[in-house]
DNA sequence: GAGTGGTCTAGACCACCAA
DNA sequence: TGGTGGTCTAGACCACTCA
């Protein structure tokens, strides 16, 4: 599959994305796997028969994007959730004063149930299709801190448990990696205050309407294909949501 | 002042790096105005005695922090809150159904005060330094939605008044950039959910303790110079804040 | 058609890393 | 010492905008 520089416009796409497509595609195909080096630039450039510059503007993409990681002198590599300080990437919670701090995980309740309404939408599901349903109980150094609740579909993640989750302890995306062979590439949230109602309260062992944060997320694998619904409450006296704008 | 291309390392700096800051020097003196365009890449190359491709990577970075925009065969222009579409870069706050909606800016409170503690520290300022102190009302399509405390630093944005933030309709850091000649490049925000006390629930029409979505933000100017806080209190029951993860 | 940003090349050389 | 990513150049050509 060789790139063709086409010239003179109609509908022009510049070789560097489709050096991008295709690298997105070997991705997929599973010819490096997370956490590998990727073959050097000047290597990609000979497969690709273009040159070091244009491979190196296709890379610097992927690596903006999160899906490739340079290390200068060392390689490029896939990009994975399984590595210390990489892990809980998406994760944007942190203590007031920035204290280190342990994380547990207690699961309340795994079911499979079938995809309905908004979430079927979101998760780009038809009504009815099966769907793991997990909620579980993220606690701060020892404090309850985040009631999540979780849904995925079936059928990417066969075979998925209640115990596969708690071993990892709480790092879902590791686990979708390395168990089911699914990278999460980006997520979208939406954030709002509620208050808690009865169960939540209870679980979180908080008072009836205390104000909690409200985190809903989607999660995305290649392709912009979505894989993962999460509610997470979060309460957040002593932590917050950390946000950077430009 | 041209840029030196030292090789053989120690505490080495690329050279598209110096001109960034070439770039950022000339933004800050003002010899380039929010909404016009900086010269061509060919006149900054041969003004900077470096090739093209250098001068466009280090402004290939200053559009990537929003501080510059390119338009292809018009030329790179220097960014501003000031144009239709990007006046309110910052807010995040959308309605649920994505509805184009109706702003109004009620001015609550506005008065001259030392700054203190905390934020004090976080606008960089000592303890008892003349700030701006204002609370104000905002409202969506006729609902109260935010009340938004506003603190700045008195000395430069000397001669502020309510009637100056009302006029431009509550978009603040447009009126910062063309009466104060401040820019405001990045913002960072903490989120927390809190419960509606008295006062809060007065003005913004709704029970006592509801859940409202707290923002806090602390935005800077060129070299990370810290210049607003701003506490803004958010009914989230219609809209939700939304934000993409990487 | 002239001017601007955008793409692509081929090649040189440097900084960083590991063996 | 050799391999990797990172920088820089000089020049060609393309796409887009506007007069």
């Amino acid at each position: 599959m060789t790139p063709t520089k086409q010239h003179t416009s109609p509908s022009f796409r510049p070789l560097y994305e489709q050096i991008k497509v295709l690298l997105t595609q070997s991705l997929i195909a599973g010819e490096w796997h997370p956490g590998e080096a990727i073959p050097s630039e000047h290597e990609l450039a000979a497969r690709f028969k273009v040159s070091q510059g244009t491979v190196r503007k296709a890379i610097d993409e992927l690596a903006a994007e999160n899906i490739l990681i340079r290390r200068q002198g060392k390689g490029t590599f896939v990009a994975t959730h399984n590595e210390e300080g990489i892990k809980l990437r998406f994760l944007r919670l942190t203590a007031a004063d920035g204290q280190k701090e342990l994380l547990e995980n207690q699961m309340v309740d795994f079911s499979k149930t079938k995809a309905q309404g908004d979430i079927a939408r979101m998760l780009d599901l038809k009504a009815g299709t099966s769907v793991i349903e997990a909620k579980r109980l993220l606690t701060f150094s020892g404090r309850p801190m985040i009631l999540d609740h979780i849904i995925i579909p079936a059928g990417p993640f066969k075979g998925i448990t209640a115990t596969k989750i708690q071993e990892k302890n709480g790092s879902m995306y590791s686990m979708y990696e390395t168990e089911f062979k699914i990278r999460m590439i980006r997520a979208e949230e939406r954030l709002k205050a509620v208050a808690a109602d009865e169960e939540v309260s209870r679980l979180l062992g908080i008072p009836l309407h205390s104000p909690l944060l409200s985190i809903e997320r989607v999660s995305y694998t290649y392709g912009d294909v979505p894989m993962e619904w999460r509610l997470g409450l979060c309460i957040t006296d002593t932590h917050h949501y950390m946000n950077e704008l430009e």
